[in-house]
DNA sequence: ATGGCATGACAATCATGA
């Protein structure tokens, strides 16, 4: 059996719950990295998505920020080594949460939004993806196959953004952050985006505003990144931008990958 | 030039997102 794991920023797990059980109940993906749940642990949804078939690790927090791991087919055995947040990176915000599932080491992130480029919460991005860099320098020598899923809240090239020269030096598509992703990439990960044909203007996130998904206005922020024997194994990864057609949706959309045995 | 839209905390606006 192929194993499926996708990532989906929810912009709040509260408002976005219905979505969500409707989605896994549709594609009974295995594994989901969720980002954005806006919520303390002791208000995750853990029954709901018990009754949906999925156990859940979280790291939340109140208001912002906030990730979680469902799994589905592969339990989770007490041994799977759930690390929540970067060690040796001292920070409040509930940004990393990782677990071994099965034969994948996981590693679910939202990374810093940065707000504008030479900001104090900029130079916290990229302190952030450099502390990333190192702990999974250390991740990848334990655990061959890794993959790292979440939003990056960066556009690595031109193609990946509706329009590169109004983007061009904005936060999000900012050389340091795009050399950032090209670092990560050093370390051995592939995007499993681009294993395949694309279509044109895929894009992971569109504005609220100014009917930017209607337009076709979006970025592609949102990645699964593979370690090299994964990504040898991986026979699909898509865009799912169907949740993004409904009402009161999130931004974001979400990606799936899949993986043959 | 600015805000547009959405969410959450909080009780009228404000912080944050991307």
């Amino acid at each position: 059996m192929p194993l499926t794991l996708a990532t989906w920023n929810v912009n709040s797990l509260k408002v976005r719950l219905p979505h969500l059980l409707d989605w896994l109940a549709t594609h009974r993906v295995d594994i989901v990295c969720l980002q954005e749940t806006k919520l303390v642990d002791e208000q995750f949804p853990a029954a709901a998505l018990a009754d949906a078939g999925y156990s859940a690790v979280y790291a939340g927090q109140k208001t912002y920020n906030g990730v979680a791991l469902l799994t589905r087919a592969v339990t989770l055995p007490p041994g799977a080594d759930v690390v929540r947040g970067l060690p040796a990176f001292e920070d409040p915000q509930k940004r990393l949460i990782a677990a071994t599932v099965g034969p994948v080491r996981v590693v679910c992130a939202y990374f810093p939004n940065g707000q504008a480029v030479g900001s104090e919460k900029y130079d916290y991005k990229l302190r952030w993806i450099a502390a990333l860099n190192a702990w999974l320098r250390d991740e990848l020598a334990r655990h061959p196959g890794l993959a790292l899923a979440g939003d990056f809240n960066i556009a690595p090239e031109d193609r990946d953004v509706h329009d590169p020269k109004v983007w061009a030096g904005q936060v999000l598509f900012s050389e340091p952050e795009k050399q950032a992703f090209r670092e990560l990439i050093g370390l051995g990960l592939v995007d499993s985006f681009r294993l395949f044909d694309q279509p044109d203007r895929s894009y992971t996130w569109w504005d609220y505003r100014m009917q930017a998904f209607r337009r076709k206005m979006g970025l592609r922020i949102d990645h699964v990144l593979l370690s090299t024997s994964l990504a040898r194994n991986c026979t699909a990864c898509s865009i799912d931008v169907e949740p993004r057609r409904r009402e009161q949706p999130s931004d974001h959309a979400p990606v799936i990958v899949t993986l043959a045995p």
